[in-house]
DNA sequence: CTTCTCACA
DNA sequence: TGTGAGAA
């Protein structure tokens, strides 16, 4: 029956510190009331949290999860906002793709770099041609 | 306990 | 994307 929160209820609710909050704040996605000096949070800045999280969660930044909850606070636009969640998610989707094909990138290139040094360690070993012994220079 | 700011990965 | 410290 609460209609509203302190920042402390709200970062023990959902597991997240109080300065992490602020911080959210600060990037302009909750905007809570205050009495006096102090924050006051909203059932709806509850709720905002929660879609923050939820976002986050997804691998969404809190610039793209600022849009869409600047979008269904601004309209109730239901389907706008979805539309604009889809839009993010979509992006969200290549930009995956598009690191699963860095990696795979990378990965290949570890696995040639990987056979040349071995080839190279053989081909030493096999003509007797062993690296000279590291010295340390003493001062 | 809370606030803010500055610095830092 | 947050954290830590320090001061109020």
């Amino acid at each position: 029956m609460k209609n509203s929160y302190t920042i402390a209820e709200l970062s023990a609710e959902f597991g997240v510190t109080a300065r992490a909050i602020r911080f959210y704040e600060d990037r302009g996605l909750i905007v809570p009331t205050r009495k006096g000096n102090r924050r006051v949070f909203s059932p709806r800045d509850r709720v905002r949290l929660r879609l923050i999280l939820r976002g986050k969660r997804v691998g969404l930044t809190l610039d793209e999860i600022r849009e869409v909850i600047d979008f269904y606070d601004v309209g109730q636009d239901e389907i706008g906002q979805l539309q604009l969640l889809l839009d993010k998610l979509r992006h969200r989707r290549e930009a995956l793709l598009a690191q699963r094909h860095d990696i795979d990138v990378l990965l290949d290139a570890l696995e040639s770099l990987e056979a040349n040094c071995t080839e190279g360690l053989i081909a030493l070993r096999d003509g007797g041609k062993l690296p000279p012994k590291l010295t340390v220079t003493s001062s």
